[in-house]
Parts: C-alpha cells; sequence; structure tokens
DNA sequence: GGTATAACTTGATCTGCGTCAAGTTGGCGG
DNA sequence: CCGCCAACTTGACGCAGATCAAGTTATACC
C-alpha cells in the first residue's frame, strides 16, 4: 500500500512521465511519502534544504517573506508539481517556505538519491531542465506583472485565467481572499473592493464566499 | 582568430567551465560568434527562440513589457551570462527582449545542437541546471522584494549589493538611470529624489552621472 | 572646444491603494 | 438548528510615489 502510494506519485509527475516503467519502479523505491494536514509546514525558509518534494495530491503554498515580516505568495502548487530544487544545486537553506492549504499527500527523495537519478538517467535531467525552463518564464511573467500592472490589471488578469484554466466561467476561487491578496501583492480589502466594482461594472457575478461567474472575459481584459 | 573568439566565449561560461577541453574545443566548433553595438537587440520578445545566448564582452539587459506597453527590467546579462532557455523546452517564442547596453560579444548554439550537447555531457546537463536554480531562487526574491519593499529599501539594498559585488564602496552605477528604474519597478524621478535624499542623510555621496560612493552601509540596510 | 541632445533634477499636483477600525456574513462544530 | 468565529466587507483617511512640466547638467560628436 505504501509502496502503491509512492509509485502513483512518481506516476503522477510530469517530470517522471516519460521514463521507462522500469525506472519508475526503481525510483518508486527511494521515495518517501507522508500525508499533511491543511496548515502545515512541507519546509519552512531557513531550513536545510535536503530533499526534493513532489505532490501527490492536495494543494500548497509557496510564500517567502522579508525582515519586515511582510508575506508574498510565490504559486500554489498542485499534483504533480515538486519544489525544493535547493537540492539540485549547491546545499544550502531553503529560501521559501511550503505550506499546505489543504489535506495533502507529498513525496520526497533526498538530495542524494535525486543526483544519483540525475546522473543516471539523462532523459530526467532534459525534463527537469524543462519544468525549471516553465518555471523560469512564470516568475519572470509575475515579476513583470507586478511591477508595471495596477491592482486591478492583475486581478482582472487573474480571473481570466483562472477561469481559462478552469474551463468554464463559473467558478469557485482556489485560494481565501488573505491567500489571493498576498499572491497578488496586495491586501484582502482592496481585492473586496476591486471585486465589488467589477461586479457593479456588469463584469462578473460573486455568490457565497468564493464563487465567481465571468460575465465579460472582454471586459476585464481591458482593465486598466 | 574567430575560432579563438568562440573557445573564449566557451571557457568563459560557468555552465562549461568543468568540461574537459576536449568537449570544450568540441562546444567551441558548434558556437557561432557575433559583435553587436550599444542598442542593437540579442533577440526580441515574440520572436521565435531557437538559439542559446552567452554573453562573451559587455552587458545586455533582459525586459517584459505588458501589453499596456510598459516594460520591466528582469535583470542584466554580463560576460559568463546565458539566456534564451526557451530552446531548453518545447520550441516556442521569447517571452523577453535582450539589447545590448553596451558593445558586445555573444556565442549562440542551436537548440538542435545544445540539446545534442546535453544528450551526450551529463555534467553540462547538471551545470544548466543549477544556474537556472540560482535563476529561479534569484527570480523568486525579486519578486517578493518588488511586492513588499518599498521603493527606498529596494534602492538601498541595490546600492549595497552593488557595492558588494564590486568589492568597494566608491563606484560607477552599471546602469543609466532609466535603466534603474524599470529593474527597481519605479521612475527615473523617483530615483532622483531617493539618491538625494539619501545624500542629505549622509549615507552616500554622489558624483558625475553615475558616480556614487557609499559612505554608511549600515545606515542604507535600515531604511524604511 | 563649443554646442546639441539625451540624461537627469526639481517642483507641484494628483491618486491608487494601504492602513486602521468597525461592522457583517457564512459555514462549521456541537 | 443555533451560536461562534474566522473570513470578509465597508468606510474614512493618509501618504508614497506616479505623472506632468520646466529647468539644468553632462557628454558625445562635429
Amino acid at each position: 500500500m505504501h509502496q502503491h502510494e509512492a509509485e502513483d506519485c512518481v506516476r503522477l509527475v510530469p517530470i517522471f512521465q516519460t521514463l521507462s516503467d522500469a525506472d519508475i519502479t526503481a525510483i518508486a523505491k527511494l521515495v518517501r511519502d507522508q500525508t499533511l494536514k491543511a496548515g502545515d509546514f512541507l519546509f519552512t525558509e531557513g531550513t536545510l534544504a535536503d530533499r526534493l518534494y513532489i505532490l501527490a495530491h492536495g494543494q500548497a503554498k509557496v510564500t517567502q517573506s522579508t525582515a519586515a515580516g511582510r508575506e508574498q505568495l510565490l504559486r500554489v502548487l498542485g499534483p504533480g508539481d515538486f519544489d525544493g530544487e535547493g537540492v539540485l544545486f549547491t546545499k544550502g537553506e531553503h529560501t521559501t517556505t511550503a505550506t499546505a492549504l489543504t489535506k495533502l499527500s507529498v513525496c520526497t527523495i533526498s538530495q542524494h538519491d535525486f543526483q544519483a537519478l540525475l546522473k543516471n538517467t539523462p532523459a530526467l535531467a532534459l525534463n527537469v531542465l524543462n519544468a525549471l525552463g516553465r518555471r523560469v518564464v512564470a516568475l519572470e511573467a509575475k515579476t513583470t506583472a507586478q511591477a508595471v500592472a495596477s491592482v486591478s490589471e492583475r486581478l482582472a488578469n487573474y480571473l481570466v485565467e483562472t477561469a481559462g484554466a478552469i474551463g468554464k466561467a463559473s467558478f469557485d476561487l482556489p485560494l481565501k481572499k488573505k491567500d489571493l491578496a498576498q499572491y497578488l501583492g496586495t491586501t484582502p480589502e482592496t481585492i473586496s473592493r476591486k471585486l465589488a466594482s467589477f461586479e457593479a461594472a456588469g463584469l462578473i457575478r460573486q455568490s457565497g464566499r468564493q464563487h465567481i461567474e465571468v460575465l465579460d472575459e472582454d471586459g476585464l481584459a481591458l482593465q486598466d
């Protein structure tokens, strides 16, 4: 059962997906898996980074905080996402904190084992390069948006993207407003106000705590 | 001479540095090198990304712009830095623009050749992973700083870092104020004012257009 | 070495959004 | 089904920093 969990986890992850069955079984043996409940930490800023974390089920958020104590949400991990690439280069400390948003299961591989894997499995190294490449592109886009776009723009854009990712115009926000605020680099109050004004403008409809219906995607796209 | 340039270029680059002489000579044969003058583009957003760019001499800036037309400076490339990792994964378009800041020479390798290199040289793949890992960490830090720190903080921090990187308290800014403003996510006017106020507070001394002397590093570090 | 021009400075004004504070609501545990 | 509490909303206010405008240097080029 445990073993089975581990193999599931390995099969789920894009960076392992193109590998042979034999490779996957071998990797599964190196994997340790654990279950966390919402609010638990996968790892925290400043601690030794010596394992790679792979999410099997559930969601987690990755944050970073400044001396001033404010926190920025960098990305949300879903099933198949991984983090902890501090492991990949010079052994060092985590520069971010990962917190479970839901009950979740996560698989980990030690730095040592993962580096050995990379050496023996060239295809894996390419897969990881691809994944990191995408991370860089996504982060660059986020940095740019943060710096040059207004909160309205960022929020409107987020709604359109999320609707697109989910595939329909009516959906539940995957994040609490507080987390969404951290993600967009603003405050819950401002999120509230902007959503209210979008609704007043007939661009969206809100109901319940988290439910949003996008009525006018084009209108949202041209929010200043 | 041309060949010599190429080999220089390959030797300069950290991702190639741990490789054997034989490998380096082989790689140098795949490299194409060119010279650009300040203001020229290495590549532009939206064009096909099919080469890896490695800076041999000079400096370049990497920027990204939004629909609204505003531009964000993501990073400055110096000798040995590389970019264009769009090449590394699914063939796609550049999501950023790179512009020469000075006269510079750059070496490029085609996607095809680079992927072949990666397959045949496992050590190279690891080096590239390390470099990308560092890029991710740096970008995460930049995103966080952008979102939660004031302009004063970001500017003060930039001055301290730059002084540290150069190794002395008195140095020339490597960037025009306009570019520095784009990098820090603000405007040239604000940079001017903040520098003036740092000088008034006795934290720095300015002379000429670009010259800065850091007088009180600790004082800068605790700018709000 | 003078002068044209981009780079920068300084000032005045305006505004988005953060902050603090005081409600209000939804949903879950008992 | 009720009451409690975190999550959210709404309002009032202030300020960092953007913007617009009008000088004031530097530096590069003839």
